[in-house]
DNA sequence: AGAAATCCTTGACTTAGGTCAAAAGATCAT
DNA sequence: ATGATCTTTTGACCTAAGTCAAGGATTTCT
């Protein structure tokens, strides 16, 4: 199990010199989990933090009849699990596993001891809070100021982003995953991807989609407005 | 201007030894702004962070069309403006005077450089941070899973533990203000504390609320159900 | 391949909560 | 104090999006 180049392709270790990267592997604990396992649930106590390695997993919140909102979907080199490090000492939501996943785990202890001694590490790992602190920020915007065509446009176009500005897009997720991630339900987004289509800003394409009016999507993602 | 046991009297510089208050205190800015004015705007370079000494601060969000998110009213000792230092480097919403406020301000390159000679600070900005994701994490639930009945009596429980457990509360901001940080309207928010007091739930006193019925909030804020 | 399970779409219906408008209460400055 | 400005409440109305239900379409497993 050679995790040092596993290790230092994960975003924050980056800049790590190789004694530290070492230091950081004496203390990993590898796992693997199988698709559909809970990895850890709300309120669980967190005495560490993970970084997957392979697969894919969904942090999410249930009400208690039983809606869903997914928080994040993170994929090979994301870490997550850190809040509970940092304040506090519980979850506060749950992670499952979307398909077999291969993650790493930092017991708390030890990893704070490294952090103490490593200023690089802390600073990476403040920039990895930020970043989700400017995630949740956005979440918040688009649910509070956003109708849901407004932030279904949004998402396709940060997707588009994401693959370097393709206009053809694969969803790696299922529709109704989407729909919890945008705060909707599966028959709203169905709608919504529908009308869409018949608008012309986009077309669907089996699994995936295809943006044919960028300049549409784009008013429609900053207007926030309805379709 | 004796700073030290202003900052001493900041949580985030607990545990911090007199020498390093000192060099802390080096690196400070005081400012003072009057009522309304704004601090800084979603998008502005961020080239520092804020600690508020004296008054109140919204930090928020605005829709094209002019419909406010609040996304945290921040009182004496709190900082805020954190997150552009350590990811991006420009704000992700806005900060403004809800009356005259005394702040210090501390400039990025100079703070960070004692973040990374004091594992001390690295560690409590990351309890900041860590402390500000489990909030926004239960904002994301309470707008995507809850009703706004339901926002409004998890709300009035959270001041009300706030104040020691008391019945009597104080809403120390305007109920626009509340409307806007709970995600709706003051006309939805006026509504909803009617027909709670309707109901028994609570009683309107001038502009304060008294809790009468805290089992019947606790079922509402659990369920987020509909009123 | 075929059965089972899951996922997606579509339709008819309901409703929470937003919009617009207007009046009654507060708060502020001169 | 007194008018002017802001905040809150109430009413009538409307609509985005949720619920329930049922039929196809995929995917998954044996």
């Amino acid at each position: 199990m050679k995790l040092l180049p596993v290790l230092s392709s994960v975003a924050f270790f980056d800049g790590l010199p190789d004694a530290q990267l070492r230091q950081v592997a004496g203390i990993v604990v590898t796992r693997e989990i199988s698709k559909g396992a809970v990895i850890f649930s709300e309120g669980d106590d967190g005495n560490g933090f993970y970084v997957l390695q392979s697969g894919r997993v969904k942090i999410f919140k249930l009400s208690p009849d039983g809606k869903e909102q997914i928080l994040h979907i993170f994929g090979p080199g994301e870490p997550f699990g850190e809040v509970a490090l940092f304040s506090g000492r519980h979850f506060p939501a749950s992670a499952q596993c979307l398909e077999t996943c291969r993650i790493l785990f930092f017991p708390r202890e030890a990893f704070i001891k490294l952090i103490r001694s490593n200023p690089d590490l802390a600073l990476n790992m403040l920039g990895v809070l930020a970043l989700r602190l400017r995630i949740f920020t956005r979440m918040v915007e688009d649910l509070s100021l956003k109708e849901v065509p407004g932030r279904v446009a949004a998402h396709i176009l940060y997707l588009s982003e994401q693959a370097g500005g393709t206009s053809r897009l694969e969803l790696d997720i299922t529709k109704s995953q989407l729909a919890s991630l945008l705060g909707t339900i599966p028959e709203t987004l169905s709608r919504i991807l529908g009308r869409m289509s018949a608008r012309g800003l986009i077309s669907i394409e089996g699994a995936g989609i295809r943006i044919r009016d960028r300049e549409g999507l784009e008013f429609l993602a900053a207007s926030g407005g309805k379709l």
